[in-house]
DNA sequence: GCTCTACACCTAGTTATGCTAGGTATGGAA
DNA sequence: TTCCATACCTAGCATAACTAGGTGTAGAGC
């Protein structure tokens, strides 16, 4: 069973590498991450939003508001360098972390990855 | 920079996994995960006595008071069977955790892992 | 015209849990 | 007799994902 606990701490950086092909909103960035997770993380609106705000005030990202022809204004964010930056940080914090489970949880034999 | 955020959610699964070998008390298994881990995961007592408590109440392990020869009194935790059912579950759902993260994060390129 | 769904954004408050900081006590070494 | 490693405990803090509610537009179906 997969908690919501799990993804503490490890958000940010899903949602930056979201980001990474280019500036996108909100509402696209979830369902950007629902895809790249193949539906494992099909993130309620009340969690991506506050981590954007977040991110935003961070300097990681910025936003714009565009309203495009059809009519709907969005809010557009944009990585900016110091969170192209820490994307590559946190994705280096991301391997050391999983692989120090990986030993730590032991010997998974023939478990689950490759 | 790994931050204590990451681990949440992951904790108990780790506190599992290090029993799985035999019986131990508190103290030994926070060296235990401490070396399993390459001395990423140094955690504090704060941390670990409380999920042990959490995970008897919760009738994964079994705990008694030991007294050896030498004087210090030891509690010794073991896990149920109950215990081992979860620690299998735990692995599994990390293992679709952290997959999900590795696709999430993207192109790695010769990144972290193997 | 009216309802319903999908899109698109927001936030106050809840909850879970790892950690900080403090405490108690034994045994051996300096 | 002072200090450190061992060995246990707990109250309270901090963080962050989530719940549950809200606003408003656009298009489809009746």
């Amino acid at each position: 069973m997969l908690t919501p606990e799990m993804l503490k701490g490890h958000l940010d950086a899903i949602v930056l590498a979201a980001l990474e092909a280019g500036p996108a909103h909100g509402y696209a960035i979830i369902e950007t991450i629902k895809q790249r997770s193949a539906g494992t993380f099909d993130l309620p609106e009340g969690t991506v939003y506050p981590a954007l705000h977040r991110l935003e005030q961070a300097g990681l990202l910025s936003s714009a508001w565009t309203t495009p022809p059809s009519g709907r204004k969005r809010r557009v964010y944009s990585l900016t360098r110091t969170g192209t930056a820490a994307l590559g940080e946190r994705r280096k914090a991301w391997g050391r972390f999983s692989q120090a489970v990986d030993t730590a949880l032991g010997p998974v034999l023939g478990g689950g990855r490759a």
